[in-house]
RNA sequence: GUGCUUGUAGCUCAGCUGGAUAGAGCAACGGACUUCUAAUCCGUUGGCCGGAGGUUCGAAUCCUCUCAAGCACGCCA
């Protein structure tokens, strides 16, 4: 819940705020607007510890130099009560300010005592969101998009709770419509060709070619025979589909639940046609004159989405299409549960999407911006040299349940190693998942750097242990004594991390997260080869023993939130 | 054709919502294990930020144009 960081950025905001009015009341400045002060850490560490940019801002209005008004407001700062030792104009006016290390000292007691709390943050204030990610379609295993998709959206949900957010995992059940029709189809052929031979029936071209198909019809056959050759078409799909569906939906959770990734709610498409909301969402539409009828299927106006071209809501056989059920489980989102922030995530091929939603969202009377859609590239599988293919309907896809099995090689779990790839890249970049590579056990392999510093971490500490040394009471600790480059550019590191948070939440970007933790982690090695513990006079031992363990819940809690295991040997 | 996304070091990518001399990992090269885990560390080399204009104190970042790649434009989801 301590942000060092942000209190000093609030805190010089407010003395810089003052000064520049102190400095208008006694007409050192021209009467002026005070705009937004920004505090930023200058890249640069030769450009203090924090910066403004204030003077430049002013110069315009203010008709003055910048470094001028830099000056003016140097001259008249209160720095009482604040971390700040020296203040110095630099550059085209910059203001830059150097701090004593209690900043760093204070980071390293929050740490301390807030233990798998420090980090979090309260952006959210407890406001409700709903986070839908992977809703894979239940016909066949999750692929590589799904597991982008899921490793993603888990980590946006899990940065989000970390952020203050009450947050629910949401997975939409495409139970209903088109899809489950092409399903029943296929699992129909594959039982017909099972009991009588392949050429019994054409398998068709647009159905699902898995070999998961198939599979579930030997179970079936197996469990009930034949009965079924003489059932008429309709019935016989509904009682394969009934068979096989639920099987489908236990093989994604299961496979999910070894990713690491659990939802808290499975939403069923069905259940929006049950309970009248589908067709309750279209009268709406309707209503509201947002629809058109012809061709014999009614259509969604595309003036209302910001297009010139309408689309199908009910297709001219009756049967509605996944935009008119989609727009139905958003109001059923926004209106029946009254989540204030919806988050879905969607492969980038779904982008057109996008906007056809928003549109029918303002039509239905809800804020299109409380809808965040994060489109994330799709992957490109290599195998190699080559690229694999993925598609489900040919068959020879490589499912998430194959990636773990293959990423768990010399008793790695292929779970980390996996949310880790996924989560190193912003998901709007194209990503290329070598597969020889990630199988691969060696130095490229960053997610091990990672795990390496936990584990040497805590191997330091169960030898200091046995040495007669716990980690100490922090209050009876001299931390003056930290004062190697290495052991204040490990502890910065340390304290911006409720920051981290902030800014992954903020631009739902866990991979921000991914690569904190890998410079957390360099850090630490730097120091580690710079700096002893063991064998150190007695104070310096236990103030490195502070800064040692604080990494290690550094270190926790960002693998937790990205739901990658933190081992304590390797 | 229209729309969305992406172009930054040999490769893979950052760049904190317009800041100071554009960063990291890998690769390449040179070093460091009698000492807490060498799955580590230290150092060197490497750039027309796709290109051209514009906006301003200041642009990889914003605008326009342009080139290239990927994706979407269905009574599929």
């Amino acid at each position: 819940m301590t942000n060092v960081i942000q209190n000093i950025e609030n805190q010089i905001e407010k003395i810089v705020g003052e000064a520049v009015g102190k400095s208008v009341a006694q007409g050192e400045l021209p009467e002026l607007e005070i705009p937004q002060i920004t505090v930023e850490i200058p890249r640069d560490k030769g450009f203090g510890d924090f910066s403004t940019n204030i003077a430049m801002q002013l110069a315009k209005s203010a008709r003055k130099a910048p470094r001028f008004i830099s000056d003016v407001i140097i001259k008249n700062l209160d720095l009482n009560d604040t971390y700040i030792e020296k203040v110095e104009c630099a550059g085209a006016g910059f203001i830059n300010f150097y701090l004593n290390n209690n900043w760093l000292y204070d980071t390293l007691k929050a740490i301390q005592l807030e233990g798998q709390e420090y980090g979090k943050i309260e952006l959210g204030n407890g406001r409700k969101v709903m986070v839908e990610f992977v809703s894979a379609n239940p016909t066949g295993p999750l692929h590589m998009g799904n597991a982008r998709g899921g490793a993603l959206g888990d980590c946006i949900a899990n940065v989000l709770t970390a952020a203050g957010y009450d947050v629910t995992k949401e997975f939409y059940v495409n139970d209903a419509g088109n899809q489950i029709e092409k399903f029943g189809i296929s699992l129909e052929a594959r039982y017909i060709q099972l009991l009588k031979g392949e050429d019994a029936i054409q398998f068709p071209e647009d159905g699902y070619h898995g070999e998961d198909i198939i599979n579930h019809m030997k179970e079936y056959i197996a469990a009930y025979g034949d009965k079924l050759l003489n059932t008429e078409e309709k019935e016989r799909r509904r009682i394969l589909v009934e068979f096989a569906l639920p099987r489908n939906i236990e093989n994604v959770k299961s496979a999910l639940q070894s990713y690491g990734v659990n939802h808290d709610v499975w939403f069923s498409e069905q259940s929006l046609y049950d309970s009248g909301e589908l067709d309750e969402t279209i009268q709406i539409l309707r209503d509201k004159g947002a629809t058109v009828e012809k061709e014999g299927a009614l259509w969604m106006k595309g003036s209302v989405m910001g297009s010139d071209k309408d689309e199908v809501l009910v297709r001219n056989n009756g049967i509605p299409t996944y935009f008119a059920a989609d727009i139905a489980y958003h109001r059923n989102k926004f209106l029946k549960r009254n989540f204030d922030w919806v988050i879905d995530l969607w492969g980038a091929d779904h982008h057109g999407h996008v906007a056809r939603m928003k549109g029918a969202m303002a039509e239905i009377g809800i804020d299109p911006d409380k809808l965040d859609v994060v489109l994330f590239q799709l992957v490109r599988l290599y195998r190699n040299g080559e690229i694999a293919r993925m598609s489900k309907r040919t068959g020879r896809t490589i499912s998430l349940t194959d990636l773990l099995e293959e990423l768990s090689v010399n008793g790695n779990d292929g779970k980390d190693v996996a949310r880790f790839f996924f989560n190193m890249k912003a998901s709007g970049s194209h990503l290329d998942f070598d597969l020889d590579l990630a199988v691969k056990q060696s130095n490229e392999n960053p997610v091990f750097y990672v795990q390496y510093a936990h584990a040497r971490i805590c191997s330091m500490l169960r030898l200091m242990e046995d040495e007669g040394y716990k980690v100490p009471e922090v209050n009876t600790v001299n931390m003056v004594l930290l004062d190697k480059k290495e052991e204040i550019e490990l502890i910065k590191k340390l304290a911006e991390f409720p920051q981290e948070i902030k800014i992954s939440a903020q631009s739902l970007e866990p991979s921000r997260l991914t690569r904190y933790v890998l410079d957390v982690a360099g850090l630490f090695h730097s120091f580690y080869n710079a700096c002893r513990v063991k064998g150190e006079e007695n104070e310096l031992v236990k103030a490195r023993i502070i800064l040692v363990d604080s990494t290690r819940t550094v270190i926790r809690n960002v693998l937790n939130i990205l739901s990658i295991s933190a081992p304590e040997k390797m």
